[in-house]
DNA sequence: GGGTACATGTAACTGGTTACATGATTGT
DNA sequence: ACAATCATGTAACCAGTTACATGTACCC
């Protein structure tokens, strides 16, 4: 039930129809959550029923705009203080990795080198948007540089680790 | 269905029954994979209806032994070498990071010291566990070792950026 | 005899994905 | 006029979690 707080904390920061909002967990979003329309618009009409947002206004096209309510509020301030920092505890590309005795060792290899390409990528592409986007001292810039920081230091660990891990498997099983 | 092929994987190492694998998801495979028991099961169903893996013998207390068919080993294989590295799309730490702005300075601050003992604890854990283990130069050790390696680089990332990222809330918002 | 570990299974529910379905407004 | 974009919604399905349910074998 996570989603429900991505969807509290995005009209906390601004009032949005789902279809903005959908945009936003698109751009914005993209390396921290993400969302499908159709699991949107049933989140959206939970959590209207349930009184944590409301709608703020009616535009063109049944154009419904949300805004967050105090209860709302109230409930995603509580959700970010309930602390259980858990490390994720799934990971497919590692699970690959831990069968990869299957495969020759030219293909094993191929996989890491693969891998340590597409983390580069990844790290490229972040500072990128580092770049792109021109940072004030607002807390969505603040909090979110935090986060695409810690996306470009994940990228460089995954690409330096497979980078290694390539060369293991060359000098221990040629 | 990525469970099938942690199962697969689990049986071309060696066979077992699902009480069996239900102990190597919980350990060896804990950072990688996990699985509830009823998912397990299940799934073993599936596995064996399709003939992937079939039951090699049957012991006491109803106990079935599975092991991997070829075409399970087939399916495996292609599995492992289908090319997409993809990095994870959903953190909920990151999430929680992103709204930080909706509590106050100390708060935020807190979150993330909290995040970097946690990191740390993560950390000495699979240092513990690297110590434990003793290595061989089996194809499990030398690829389980690649994946606790892997650990403990995104451990050590992460307490190292959430230090950076307490101290970055501190300079900037007191 | 009794506790622990072994061993399997089912049911109800939640979260997430894909596909289908429909229609209005705006800009050119 | 027509294409693109805006905009919402539903249905079927798959994956994963929690809780319930049951029984056997082994060791002391």
């Amino acid at each position: 039930m996570t989603l429900r707080h991505a969807v509290l904390g995005l009209l906390a920061e601004s009032p949005g129809s789902g279809y903005d909002l959908l945009k936003r967990f698109e751009s914005a979003m993209g390396l921290v959550w993400t969302a499908t329309q159709s699991q949107l618009y049933g989140e959206l009409g939970k959590l209207e029923k349930s009184s944590l947002i409301e709608v703020a206004a009616e535009g063109p096209r049944g154009r419904k705009e949300y805004a967050i309510t105090p209860s709302g509020r109230e409930v995603l301030r509580s959700w970010l203080l309930e602390e259980r920092p858990v490390a994720p505890r799934r990971n497919e590309m590692l699970l690959r990795v831990y069968f990869l005795g299957e495969v020759s060792p030219e293909q094993a290899r191929g996989f890491l080198t693969a891998n340590a390409e597409s983390a580069r990528g990844l790290g490229e592409e972040l500072a990128r948007v580092e770049q792109a986007v021109d940072w004030d001292d607002s807390d969505a810039s603040v909090f979110g540089r935090l986060a695409l920081e810690w996306g470009k230091r994940y990228a460089a660990m995954e690409r330096e680790w497979a980078e290694w891990a390539a060369e293991v498997v060359r000098s221990e099983r040629g």
